[in-house]
DNA sequence: TAGATTGTTAATCGATTAACAATC
DNA sequence: TAGATTGTTAATCGATTAACAATC
């Protein structure tokens, strides 16, 4: 089953609904909830809410609202996270290492969140062989070779914007099919990886447009 | 000058800009750019570089561009990049000390960029006193007080989600007028303050959804 | 002048909201 | 049954693209 031709703003919100829910199936404090409050909760109207949920089936009761806990488990397998999802960090600087404790530490502690961290990668000698968590950094020379032996397809890319897009394309030649760049420059890959970009320098910039004078 | 009305959309691609031209003024191997080159390097397309910037004033020239250097000078002013502007960081886990190195590297290395890191702040005994960059990690007891007479109006949030809107609360009462959330959770700030929230969690999240099966 | 590229208006596209029949 | 809330269609809103007259 695919649903393509769903557009990212719809695919954005669903990891969002998914949060609301799983801390409500933890809290235990109810069984069933509606659009409105999954919105209210989520900081999305309701009507987006229904919409969002309707590209991908029927899984609400009119008058009553959805269940969290199957909506919850539909949005895990709706996003692919119903199964351990293997993931790699390259460039192990200060936010490579806070992507990968926070990674760590949370697949340890929820039992929903199967997003594994299973290989770091960095160029600089200095940092090869330490240890991060249960695993050690490795030199990016093997980035191929260890993407395509553990069957790692989604990559976060945290290198300095000079090596981002040959990092890109080396993942991309290895079989990774997202990745999430955070170095400061615009890359590209080919159609069918998908190629996602957080920039927190951009984020802080703008933010000064909105410091009235 | 205000130019209010302007969407969030137009000032996210800004910084994206700015970034493009400084490049270029610093290589110095063009004086002048046209929105078609301006929008390939920035990944926009020509025709929203041209409108985007027309929000804002003339500052280009038929049939010959933009002067790099004149169009940089003018972004910086309209994000109000033009001068210092002091930022706090509250909650230095992993991810408030790395953007505390990034922030702080770039405003030593780069004469233009200036967000200054003013303050740090934790609740944690344990970081209280440690020393990042030029900075001593304060109590978070004393966020207004050091708010206020630093008169610090930027502030990335970086604190566990279980903290975040009281962080927030606390931030807009000590008179900060831009916010950037990085905690797990949504919050809200009254009208006169613009909050911008950057989830890496949620980020990772929707990723999986582009692993097909 | 001739060619190029802006600034701007109109057309298109896409996303969100409103409304409501279906139905639990 | 009566009340509530979904799933869905139509209306609205906003953002992007296309097109071109103005003009350097």
């Amino acid at each position: 089953m695919r649903w393509n031709k769903i557009s990212d703003a719809v695919v954005r919100r669903l990891p969002l609904y998914l949060r609301v829910l799983d801390q409500a199936v933890r809290d235990g404090d109810k069984r069933l909830m509606s659009s409105q409050e999954l919105g209210e909760r989520a900081g999305v109207s309701p009507a987006l809410v229904r919409k969002d949920l309707a590209w991908f089936g029927e899984f609400g009761k009119q008058g009553v609202g959805y269940e969290v806990a199957y909506l919850r488990d539909e949005l895990l397998r709706i996003l692919n996270l119903d199964k351990v999802v293997n993931l790699a960090i390259v460039g192990m600087g200060a936010l490579g290492h806070a992507l990968a404790r926070y990674s760590m530490d949370r697949y340890q502690r929820d039992s929903y969140y199967q997003l594994r961290v299973a290989a770091l990668f960095d160029a600089d000698p200095e940092k090869i062989g330490e240890q991060v968590g249960n695993l050690v950094i490795q030199s990016v020379d093997r980035l191929e070779e260890v993407l395509e032996r553990e069957r790692i397809r989604m990559v976060v890319v945290a290198v300095p914007a000079s090596a981002a897009q040959e990092i890109v394309d080396r993942c991309v030649r290895a079989g990774a099919r997202a990745i999430l760049n955070f170095a400061p420059v615009h890359v590209t890959a080919p159609e069918h990886v998908y190629l996602a970009h957080t920039d927190l320098s951009l984020e802080l910039e703008r933010l000064a447009y909105y410091l009235e004078d």
